[in-house]
DNA sequence: CGCCCTGTTGAATCTGGTCAAACTAAGTGG
DNA sequence: CCACTTAGTTTGACCAGATTCAACAGGGCG
């Protein structure tokens, strides 16, 4: 089940491929005794069906879960209850992280579809991050990324049209499905249009508008859930943003404390 | 200069009151030798004058900033040149930390005014995490604070409206305020009109406008850039959100590692 | 003293939201 | 197998909130 990877990079891919918790990219000499812990923590499998409720706003922090398969959003909402999708999430991302300040979830998480996760306890957790000391800078590395991502997000939502919106919302899917080496130009959306408008701060009708009018230009090819890209470069005309697929599915740089 | 006043929470506060790596909140049982090793890290202190630059974007990530006095914003650019600004930081805060993981500041930071810092030293940084474990942990809880607050933002971009967002943002600022045991009804706003509304993502025509109708309604009193809050209730009720001062400035929690 | 930057106010315009209705696909149960 | 429901999506018409453009006021600073 646990398997190690030598990378050149000085890391260790822990797997259980698809459970995200190999994204801690633990450092070189990790013993055997080391990954039979690993493998204790991940063990709790479970599965959701769409629309099923992972955890809810001021829960206690008791998981963090990895996703496995299938895609999750991640939502929080006003005290009159309009609510905004954070994140869509897919197998390898880790999930409740940002719970460890206030010690309760601070927002929803919700299957998009059918989801297998790996819940791994917060003590188990913590405990591992006492044997293993990387993991907490790794931890620290993913959350890094996770308030870059917030910060792009903030960006799109502040400055960008529905327009852009859109075309830079496809080309992020685009990029994430590349760098886990599924087709960047082909691929299901598992959220609604509802989910999507959302997100992107807009109404789902003008997704809709302006999905159709993408259609018409023949950037995109769409037929309900399934969608084709099939100009990438007047997507990201459309998006005004340079097309890219430069980033790496886990930036596996050398770790500091391993010196 | 570094004196240790230990809290009933189990930890120390380390000040340098006003130098924001107090906020890293370590664990009690710091003996002399490393309250000097502290001592050594916030020796370097800058003067940053209105609109200098901290940091640039795609810089190598070389120091961490703690604001001593002043006020700073950070902002993230789109290719095509508009900005964003993600957070207005006041004395206490760190800056720069979510450059971890790339190794180089994703944003910039500008000062709002005459502003005092700490550089901190990344090499030193990492190595007093190396001395001081909880030093990492207490990084996670502070990002996952920031994740918490730039989550806030997002839903103030997608989902409010002008109104909302201003009275949102002046409750925000007076929560800010009141922490650090300042007047929660009476300050000052370091950043211009234009700067709030690229913040809230509004014209800085409709900052100005919506700032005359709260004035006009009697909510609010403004005199340039002091602003005093005449009533929270009814701006709690035009932000659509409760009003409560619970939050403390450094929520000491007991950290788990000190079992 | 005059310039410049910041902020305020007005008017015209337009993007995107809201409301309403039709349509499609996928179930569901008789 | 078909009527019926339901959820998701698309499209049209209308409208409101916010942006844009423009002019102007006033403080602060050289």
């Amino acid at each position: 089940m646990v398997r190690q990877a030598v990378q050149e990079s000085g890391c260790i891919a822990v797997s259980c491929q698809n459970c995200g918790l190999y994204q801690l990219c633990l450092p070189m000499g990790l013993d055997s005794a080391d990954t039979a812990l690993l493998d204790r923590y991940v063990r709790r499998k479970r599965m959701f069906k769409r629309g099923e409720v992972l955890y809810r706003a001021g829960e206690k922090f008791t998981f963090v879960f990895a996703i496995r398969s299938g895609s999750i959003k991640t939502h929080i909402s006003t005290d009159d209850g309009r609510l905004q999708i954070t994140g869509f999430h897919v197998p390898g991302e880790l999930l409740g992280l940002n719970a460890i300040d206030e010690k309760r979830y601070n927002g929803e998480a919700t299957a998009l579809e059918t989801t297998s996760v790996c819940e791994i306890s917060v003590d188990c957790f913590e405990e591992l991050a006492l044997q293993i000391p990387s993991v907490h800078y790794q931890m620290l590395r993913m959350m890094s990324k996770e308030i870059r991502h917030n910060q792009g997000l903030m960006l799109l939502l502040g400055k960008k049209n529905a327009e852009e919106r859109l075309a830079t919302y496809l080309l992020s899917l685009s990029r994430r499905f590349a760098m886990r080496n599924y087709s960047p130009t082909q691929f299901n959306l598992s959220m609604s249009r509802g989910d999507i408008g959302n997100y992107l701060g807009i109404a789902e009708e003008t997704v809709s508008r302006i999905f159709t009018r993408f259609q018409e230009e023949g950037v995109v090819a769409i037929e309900r859930r399934h969608i084709i890209l099939n100009d990438l470069e007047r997507l990201s005309a459309l998006a005004r943003e340079s097309y890219s697929t430069t980033a790496q599915v886990i930036p596996l740089l050398r770790n500091p404390h391993s010196r």
